[in-house]
DNA sequence: ATGTTCATTGAAACCGGTTACATGTCAATT
DNA sequence: AATTGACATGTAACCGGTTTCAATGAACAT
């Protein structure tokens, strides 16, 4: 009778389980399931076999802990209720499942204090990387990657000034082309739906952009709204009070055009003949609306696919991360005439 | 001079270089970092004042080998470019961040063998539970918990036959409420619109529910379609050029929904005087349609923090996890009329 | 003063892997 | 036959915490 050896074994087998099994050392267990290729042919078969038989899957836990790498990367997002944002994590996360990498996501609201709780929440779970959206974030939350030496990318912008890498594409020069693409069919006033400043660095910048343009010719006027289709709604009716009413709104999201598209509807406008309208990311109903609706293009998956696949390169292999700008460009449909 | 100590202090600060800081054991450290009760208040104090100055942070998997738990959830859903499983996931992650728990994410495309493969994944990185859509499964997959005793739950569905506990709505009766709801309105033909069968089985669910409704003057057609705005527009280019037109078109999803909408109205029909339509989901802009669309509401944030509430619970006190059925009810807005 | 109790703290055994290094074997080379 | 080297495997030191148990000491009762 051995002793101490009658409590329960632990349902998850261990490592030493399949050495007992197979007869073999811990080590050469560790070597099979890593992949090692010092073990014979026949030695990695029995090893095998035995993993099936006993049902062994390495704990994780103490493989992070002896190899210091836990292959998990965090992504924080403002809110995942917003198709682009959604599509952006389903890029990352098929990349990253392709190489074993798991996503641990957390939801800021758009708000500094949650994402600095979260970041640490999510170190404290063991991610190795943090994917942040947009370029505006506390010091704080910073400082805390940098002295710790977490890798970190910013998402959905590209601005070559910026030390941190970004990967995405360049927020105000898409709304400087879009604004430069009404004016080029002849609309002299446009309105601009954009969501809170507040909260997105990002919108800021497509305002920004826009206003750089100063064709002489163009006016612009900002309706700063809900981002959803209730806010593209509302400030439609801002738009149809207005005492110089414009012969285009510009979106900074398909979601405010959708409620432009209702709004107008509602007030017995047709689109594009009584209003042009034209959206911001491409989303995919926004090829099905009636009439299509023009946008911009915003290759939210490949920007998630984009960075998974730098961050894990650079966890791999050292390579650093480098800023990327990624294609966006406007989608002519038929939401938009010609001012003659 | 000390040897061996030479070597650069590693980036990040153990729990031993906060115990030599202070002069106290490392036992007292992890006391504190714990929150245990038996230490005194001025050694607590001066232990957390150590760690903020050394930046010290618990090694995850360190904690996590010794206690034997990782704080990781897991959720499985077939896509997360649907709002609905957007704010699924949302309720889920907001849930479990306030108790300091972290989700893991993986996208399964409705594939049966994503699925195992992405559970292989994330089991073989410490999530301790899952969350799975539908009681759709693949033998293999269920088989994979049961032996490793990992709690799961099912939720979008709510099924008393299941040993699983299921977390969610009754398909099938709200399918069929719909169904009585539309004909107690006086509608006797409707179109059914749905997403694929093949892949889910909530799908085949609400189908077969409004199957059951057998009130003799109601005549049902169904149609499925892809689920996108694009299949509600193509299913209705359909149902129009069937033989005979139905007074109504009940959509599995209020995305098909938006797809009827612009289908109808690029055949110069009006919502409701020339067809009623009703969705399913109430996603946020389904009251700003034009007219306001008639849907059915799903909980879907509530089921997020539902199931993510009970799966902390049982990991915490081992009370099992339970059935159960959330509030889904008819919103009644005006894109249904009555037929005299 | 002495014994008892309680609150703090420390020592050391884990947790389950990885991996540097040592060892042993066998075939090829000299 | 002796030497060498390549390959396969084992031994044991780590990784950084948690937790049991024992030790210490102060407060309190006798």
């Amino acid at each position: 009778m051995e002793l101490g050896v009658s409590k329960m074994r632990k349902p998850p087998g261990r490592i030493r389980d399949v050495a007992k099994e197979t007869g073999l050392s811990i080590a050469t267990i560790s070597r099979v399931m890593n992949g090692s290729k010092s073990v014979s042919p026949k030695t990695r078969k029995r090893v095998l076999e035995a993993c099936e038989r006993l049902d062994y899957l390495p704990n994780p836990a103490a493989r992070a802990l002896s190899t210091n790498k836990s292959n998990t990367i965090a992504a924080i997002i403002p809110t995942i209720e917003h198709s682009v944002f959604a599509k952006f994590i389903a890029g990352i996360e098929q990349a990253l499942g392709t190489r074993g990498y798991s996503l641990v996501l957390a939801i800021s609201n758009g708000e500094d204090e949650e994402e600095l709780k979260a970041a640490r929440k999510l170190l404290g779970m063991g991610a190795e990387a943090f994917i942040l959206s947009g370029a505006a974030h506390s010091k704080e939350l910073l400082d805390m990657f940098l002295r710790r030496q977490v890798p970190i990318a910013f998402t959905s912008v590209w601005d070559p000034n910026l030390k941190i890498p970004t990967i995405g594409y360049d927020n105000s020069k898409l709304a400087a082309e879009a604004v430069r693409y009404l004016a080029s069919l002849g609309h002299q006033r446009i309105a601009v739906f954009h969501g809170p400043l507040k909260t997105s660095d990002r919108t800021l910048a497509r305002r920004q952009g826009a206003e750089t343009v100063n064709t002489p010719l163009v006016e612009l006027e900002f309706h700063e709204t809900e981002l959803s289709v209730s806010g593209g709604r509302v400030a439609v009716r801002e738009v149809l009070h207005g005492k110089v009413r414009p012969t285009a709104i510009l979106c900074f999201s398909d979601v405010l055009a959708l409620g432009v598209y209702f709004g107008l509807r509602e007030a017995g406008l047709e689109v594009p003949d009584d209003m042009s309208v034209m959206g911001f990311d491409n989303l995919d109903w926004a090829k099905e609306t009636h009439p299509p609706l023009t946008t911009i293009n915003l290759p939210a998956a490949e920007m998630g696919k984009a960075v998974a696949t730098q961050i894990m390169d650079h966890l791999e292999t050292g390579v650093p991360l480098h800023r990327e700008n990624l294609d966006a460009e406007i989608v002519r449909r038929s939401s938009v005439k010609e001012i003659k």
